[in-house]
DNA sequence: AACTTATGACTAA
DNA sequence: TAGTCCTAAGTTG
């Protein structure tokens, strides 16, 4: 379910909460027991995103190597927070999509509650504790094998000065124009563009007025350039705003659509039917890669 | 209780 | 392209 967005500012929360801290890694669940024993009791050197690949830094005394907890969330993995009163997490990134409550106000000591579900993995510190379930990966890598797993991304929106990376920026209109498949395949290929899923696709192709169906090596090398700025502006944004929203206030109609403001909160993103925010041309869906497409046949050419 | 859905990605054929 | 994996919530019967 997450998209780069969600992964960055999963980092950004590891990074404040649990970097420099001593942390408990444990596995309620068990599946990944005998790799949390191999960390268990380290400090948390830092944490960063790269796509949708969440990496954290465990650093043990020398001579033990540094190693990377790696974990991709997949369609529907999540990560659920809890702490003390300094701890800044919120309740949980990644599904379910309604955010769990926040936790009751505490009284004394902090202590971590009681893994709900199937928990993976819990980091644990003395201030807080962070609870995985349902990632798609979730492994240990050495920097190397760090490295060769970064390696194989495309260039990310979400990295830092990438808006302004001409060299990012030539790598993503050169992966697209280099292959014949659909645009709407290419910007999903994590190799292509690193940390795009099917909202952004949806509504970056719609906002840079290119069909999903046209083939890579027939859009021009300046709509991908144009494509290419939209998807770090969509994504700088949700990140930010801590949700995707790509409608322009100046596209959304008022009174909002059948009294929801959530139903002009994309431009086509499931709104199969549905008029075009801009035209009015109803929304199209089909299929593509096993995933729902969406786009609007009239803008999008 | 069974079925469907979800912001993902891999493998086999 | 189909099947598989990971989990929880919502819908249908």
């Amino acid at each position: 379910m997450p998209e780069g967005d969600v992964l960055h500012r999963l980092a950004a929360t590891f990074d404040q909460e649990f970097a420099g801290r001593a942390c408990r890694v444990s596995s309620p669940q068990g599946r990944f027991a005998a790799s949390a024993a191999r960390i268990d009791g380290r400090t948390v050197a830092g944490a960063h995103a790269v796509g949708k690949h969440l990496f954290v830094g465990f650093v043990g005394a020398p001579p033990a190597e540094p190693l990377w907890l790696h974990v991709h969330l997949g369609l529907y993995g999540s990560w659920r927070f809890a702490g003390d009163e300094d701890f800044a997490a919120p309740p949980s990134i990644g599904a379910p999509r309604v955010p769990v409550e926040a936790a009751s106000p505490r009284e004394g000591a902090w202590r971590p509650p009681e893994p709900v579900g199937q928990v993976r993995v819990r980091l644990s510190t003395d201030h807080g504790v962070a609870d995985l379930s349902g990632p798609t990966r979730c492994e240990l890598l050495s920097d190397a094998e760090r490295r060769s797993v970064e390696a194989a991304l495309g260039p990310d929106p979400l990295a830092p000065g990438a808006s302004t990376d001409g060299a990012a920026r030539r790598r993503f209109v050169d992966g697209v124009r280099a292959r014949r498949r659909a645009v709407g395949e290419l910007v999903m290929d994590q190799s292509i563009v690193a940390g795009v899923g099917n909202i952004y696709r949806a509504e970056s192709l719609f906002l840079a007025g290119v069909s999903p169906l046209r083939r890579g090596d027939r859009v021009s090398r300046t709509r991908l350039g144009a494509l290419w700025d939209i998807v770090c502006r969509l994504m700088a944004h949700g990140l930010e705003a801590g949700r995707i929203e790509t409608v322009d206030p100046g596209d959304a109609p008022e009174p909002p659509l059948s009294g929801d403001p959530e139903a002009s909160r994309w431009y086509v993103y499931h709104r199969t039917g549905r008029p075009c925010l801009r035209c009015g041309t109803p929304v199209r869906e089909q299929a593509m890669q096993g995933r729902r497409l969406f786009w609007c046949p009239s803008c999008q050419r």
